[in-house]
DNA sequence: CGTTAGCACTCGAAGCATCAGAGTGCTAAC
DNA sequence: GTTAGCACTCTGATGCTTCGAGTGCTAACG
């Protein structure tokens, strides 16, 4: 039998068809899919022999495979990626889903802190696996804003804003008592000083301080602990990955009775091999896809990750996407996560308009 | 064969130590207890066959059972319960333990808001089990500080501090157009009239306010969200319950290969039981143990939860805990979870002092 | 030359019998 | 009350057989 293609360039349409319909069968079905059950079930027109002439070919050329020789067909991560490749741009969500996703999103529209969960949980809840987002996080956060509430004599909360929309809270232990008044004051100070810049620029104006008397020693100590807090801030890769869905994952018959998936997890919560991905993600510009062994984490071989960025490329940037079995509805995940991306930046946007 | 004792009242010390035994060796090996291993090792100067005899008098009592005629022995629900009973006062952590967790506690002593994730995150660890927590939270809160920031021409970032030590942010709409001088005069008069205040006293103090005039109509309506985010966090029982090392007891031999686990995770998302738990725990002042079937839900059958409250009771409640399968060791988790409640205890007075 | 019917072949899943061994419960003796 | 001894039970492992799903190949066909 000559192989009629050897390169993964492109295939001949009919083949084409076939690995679709191979990967829609498995994908619902999560069974290796039979030459006889293609013809039966998508209309090909063909006999079963020929179809398995086909399914032979998409073998050589690393498309499928099959776990023995007696049984149906499963895509390789190679087949995987050819599809997705073909269908990158066909992946519109059908606009009543939209609507109920908008419509989710109207109703927490005046705490934008949870947007990023609400994009996790709806992105699980559409495409029933498991839904991941980070708060959007600049690389160098500006200060907004600085507040000090007195807690007692000697402790204090301070606040920072950041421009970027995220709020930290620290205690500060104080070397001798203050009332609120004087936190007040030093607030203040410090707002002036410090507002609109980064963890660098706000260190040289707090250097240029006039920091005599009592007022300039609490404007100082706070100072610093601002500083502290803001490089602090900086230095986090990932601030957090908000989960959700990972329960569906859990359902997948390919993890049922394995600890497959307890590895993945596990390489999970090591962020080390998220924080790469979501650096890499954050610098293009639409949505990622990487299938199976193509994450580099032995754990994470048998999962996909549909990742998208959103955000202000040169400011504050933030992640989403899902997590699933390799045999996952890659259409769906990818329409899903290009439309909460994109639904999210216009959010950011109109916030820091 | 004499029954030597019908109810769970008591039993003569050679029994007990010997169901101490078998509890014990059950909890490291997963696997059904023999006579012949408690004699070889716990030295109990007695044959197998009179440990058999005594065996087999726990299992008239309930507290063994075996799993089919020709298996060694394993803890009845009720078995744990009177092991639990019997060791409630001896659960004391070794010296250096406490040490370590003081320890891990002091590294974040400046952040408040990440004791109770630490918490979690301790428990986890020192049983490899999970651990749970949920942030301190009152009935009623009172407000201790309210800041307005500006974000755009009609758009605020609104900022509540609680007494408690929440805090929480809600975006709110203008009606008109606001500069952040505004905004502040408009936070300055709020602060006034609501700071110490609760949801219910903030509304009638808001009520005999002047709303004339722009600045009047922006205190009344940022008023109004400040009142309407109070009564909010108040409603929620559950703000958030933090968890770390579920993957613990997804390695737990008993839940390897099944979806007990799965529905147990499902049963956590779904707050209910939860909630219920956590109100009867607050309410009590110190370690709680709800073992396999006491609890009320089918699918936590097969885990049991070791619960405290932190917190001051009139004031800001919060609890912590473990969760793992029914075969955990309870004295280690009763005494972590004992300490890690005290110690949480000790920084919160300290914070409200 | 591509397509197809037919068929031999392969391999896993399921059912069944067998066997060893772990552990009990009971009896009778101490 | 304790213990040695032993019959009995049940599980888990192993090996065998059977069944059927599905393939790959061959040869015929248009």
């Amino acid at each position: 039998m000559a192989r009629r293609f050897r390169t993964t360039g492109s295939l001949d349409p009919r083949s084409e068809s076939i690995l679709r319909a191979v990967i829609d069968e498995y994908v619902t079905t999560a069974s290796p899919v039979a030459s006889q059950a293609l013809v039966d079930r998508y209309g090909l027109g063909v006999s079963s022999a020929t179809v398995r002439n086909i399914l032979a070919d998409l073998e050589g050329a690393g498309l499928l495979t099959h776990p023995h020789t007696s049984a149906g067909r499963i895509p390789t991560d190679a087949g995987y990626r050819y599809f997705v490749e073909s269908i990158a741009d066909s992946t519109q969500l059908p606009a009543v889903e939209q609507l109920m996703i908008r419509h989710q999103f109207g109703q927490v529209q005046h705490a934008s802190e949870q947007w990023f969960r609400l994009a996790a949980t709806t992105l699980a809840s559409a495409n029933r696996i498991a839904g991941l987002a980070t708060p959007a996080k600049p690389r160098a956060a500006h200060v907004r804003r600085i507040d000090l509430v007195s807690i007692s004599d000697r402790l204090a909360s301070l606040i920072i804003v950041f421009r970027e929309g995220a709020l930290r809270q620290v205690l500060v232990t104080l070397s001798e008592a203050a009332e609120q008044e004087a936190l007040t004051r030093a607030a203040v100070i410090l707002d002036g000083v410090m507002a609109g810049r980064t963890a660098a620029d706000a260190e040289r104006a707090l250097d240029r301080i006039d920091s005599d008397g009592p007022i300039g020693a609490l404007v100082r100590r706070v100072g610093e602990r601002v500083i502290a807090a803001v490089r602090d801030y900086d230095a986090t890769l990932i601030e957090e990955v908000f989960s959700d869905g990972l329960l569906h994952v859990m359902e997948a018959p390919e993890f049922e009775r394995s600890d497959k998936l307890r590895r993945v997890f596990a390489a999970l919560e090591n962020r080390a091999y998220l924080g790469e991905l979501l650096e890499r993600v954050a610098g293009t510009g639409s949505v990622n896809v990487f299938i199976g062994a193509e994450n580099a984490p032995d754990e994470m071989r048998d999962v996909s990750l549909v990742l998208a960025p959103y955000g202000q490329p040169g400011n504050a940037v933030g992640v989403v996407g899902v997590l699933g079995p390799t045999r996952m509805a890659y259409p769906q995940a990818i329409g899903t996560v290009r439309f909460v991306s994109n639904l999210l930046n216009e959010l950011v946007q109109h916030l820091h308009a």
